[in-house]
DNA sequence: TGAAGAATAT
DNA sequence: TATATTCTTC
């Protein structure tokens, strides 16, 4: 089933154009208009601002790997993108902040220059990655919500400590690469001394930074940050909701849960990726407002939960 | 002149 | 933060 991304050249290209031509023609741009809802007047004719949605950034990974990291400028990839309504400003933009993310990945301070021996290299570095099975995500996630929800009863607020154990537990899993330096990032660490973490969330959330890429990235703002904020998202949880679609195995679940809060599935969408953001969204929602991660406890998912609970106990010896 | 890419603004 | 806009360079 589906993996999220075996082969995003072939099959999201596919899976775009399949949905974009359904949708409607209009409906590229589709994309979304963010807001619209200005009132009514417009004239002044500012063009919306264009939403990268994961089919259209689908689309725009299809072409950039099509052409080779060398050939991808941006008119290329518009004309390859075809969507209607996209301007090459936009390619050009989303074309910059997806090299920018390339060369974190590779561990590249933002100011090197970019080869592209080693694009190239990043990219096939992260088809492998994708090629992560879900459950480990899963599990990461759990771990995170159980330790989360345990510390809430206690007192509650925020737990980096979950955080962190969403991260050993998922580089562990990879086993080497930029997932490992991220954990690197915050020696001492410890779900006993989670303070270790310095910032807090914070800290466990740049720790992330160094392989999340765009996946954890959209976690944090989608779900953790309001989670965060304590408020929660009003009854809507899509922290639960990921997390079901994980333990679903279903790529496509996975997709519709980000679709559903607004978690930008491009990044999702890489295995590790998009593991942490759901492992972080998870947490969060635990720690934060736990309504749909509670359910999710009363569900089938509890007897896992415990069982990847040991398991965290494991990481977090080892980590000290 | 138009496009790429970096820097900066929103 | 994500995307847009501006600025510089080619």
């Amino acid at each position: 089933m589906g993996m999220l991304s075996e082969d995003p050249d072939a099959e999201a290209a596919a899976a775009a154009a399949a949905e974009l031509e359904g949708m409607g023609e209009e409906g590229e741009t589709d994309a979304t208009e963010a807001g619209n809802g200005s009132s009514g007047g417009g004239k002044g004719g500012k063009k919306p601002r264009l939403i990268w949605t994961p089919n259209l950034h689908a689309r725009f990974l299809s072409a950039v790997h099509q052409l080779g990291i060398k050939n991808a400028v941006p008119k290329t990839i518009l004309q390859m993108m075809g969507v209607k309504g996209m301007t090459r400003e936009n390619v050009a933009s989303h074309l910059q902040k997806y090299r920018l993310y390339l060369k974190r990945v590779a561990g590249l301070p933002p100011n090197a220059p970019l080869s592209n021996e080693t694009l190239q290299q990043v990219q096939q570095a992260m088809h492998h990655g994708h090629q992560m099975p879900l459950h480990a995500a899963a599990a990461a996630a759990a771990a995170a919500a159980a330790a989360a929800s345990a510390q809430q009863q206690n007192g509650g607020g925020l737990n980096p400590a979950a955080l962190m154990a969403a991260a050993a537990a998922l580089s562990s899993l990879q086993g080497s690469g930029p997932a490992s330096g991220g954990v690197q990032q915050l020696p001492g660490f410890s779900a006993a001394n989670p303070s270790a973490a310095g910032f807090g969330p914070l800290g466990a959330a740049a720790a992330f930074s160094g392989l999340g890429g765009f996946g954890a990235l959209a976690g944090l703002r989608g779900s953790v940050g309001p989670g965060l904020g304590g408020g929660g998202l009003g009854g809507l949880n899509p922290a639960a909701a990921m997390m079901q679609a994980l333990m679903a195995g279903g790529g496509q679940g996975l997709g519709q849960a980000l679709n559903l809060q607004g978690f930008d599935a491009n990044g999702a969408g890489g295995g590790l990726a998009g593991a942490l953001g759901a492992a972080m969204a998870a947490a969060a929602a635990a720690s934060g407002a736990a309504d749909g991660a509670a359910s999710l406890f009363a569900d089938g998912g509890a007897g896992q939960l415990q069982m990847q609970q040991q398991q965290q106990g494991a990481e977090q010896q080892q980590q000290q």
